[in-house]
DNA sequence: TAAAATAGGATAAAATTACTCCCATATCAG
DNA sequence: CTGATATGGGAGTAATTTTATCCTATTTTA
């Protein structure tokens, strides 16, 4: 049952919530992982990925560790789950119309088009610093 | 990399699209696959799921088939997905709460709960009659 | 140089998706 | 009533993806 994220994604958004607390001080995985509770491997392949996307900075060694790399502002939903699980899709021809060879025909594909767009603005719309100030915001 | 419908809920939308087309005509799944280029059994279990959501009416026997069960217009993208795919998520505790002990404390599992939301009514918005208009509307 | 940390490749386990097979049941023509 | 032609539904298989784990290399500081 798709139209979901993954795991990895919602360990990422613990991640970066975890590191977001913690201010300008690095963190070890081993703390991230437990704290969160995040099997310690993944979370290390995790913070890899957030890493290499300029999310967070990392520092090895003695009393290294990691920490965020901008303002929790300037974090969006949707930079980390793409971060972590690629670009959205929503469906196989939207990334690569070479996918589906019906799709000179077809007439949802301008549908599933649209709604990637929709999605991931609606996902960029929400960032680290603004996530829990809507939470008390009534609907 | 989710965050993307499945092949399923994809031929379930074909099979819609040609039954349409054929208007009050009953369509067996044999024409159906072949048209619409989705193996052939597994249009069948599709058919049965669109079937059992009163989507699409069968009849057995020689000369039976498939047909549209009510006016394209009052079938929804949403209809559709949620009949093969299961009721979207978008993350495990939105569905289930007992699915996650973080849930209480949580600050962003409020934001999964109201991206189903959007997006159950962005899906809802679209049916199999303005599926095809929106395609000549200009963005 | 030793200890403490991340980086990265390879691989394994589990779950889900994508399908197939087979037989039961219904419908209709003759 | 019988045979041909459909769908219904349970069970099973294959392929792919998700969810991890392990091991070794590299970086950094004391
Ligand atoms: S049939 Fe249409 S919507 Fe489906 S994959 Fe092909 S082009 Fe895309
Ligand atoms: S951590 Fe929060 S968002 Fe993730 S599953 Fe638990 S409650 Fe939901």
């Amino acid at each position: 049952m798709p139209m979901q994220i993954t795991r990895e994604s919602d360990y990422a958004v613990r991640c970066l919530l975890y590191l977001k607390e913690r201010g300008d001080a690095f963190s070890a995985v081993g703390e991230i992982s437990e704290t969160m509770s995040i099997p310690r491997t993944f979370t290390s392949k995790i913070l890899q990925k957030l890493t290499k996307a300029g999310i967070v900075r990392s520092v090895r060694g003695v009393g290294g560790g990691f920490t965020l790399n901008r303002e929790p502002g300037k974090i969006t939903l949707l930079d980390v789950i793409e971060a972590v699980e690629g670009p959205i899709k929503v469906n196989v021809c939207v990334i690569d119309r070479k996918s589906c060879d019906r799709v000179e025909t077809c007439s949802v594909h301008h549908i599933w088009v649209k709604m990637r767009k929709d999605i991931r603005k609606w996902l960029e719309s929400y960032n680290f610093s603004n996530i829990e100030e809507a939470e008390n915001t009534p609907r």
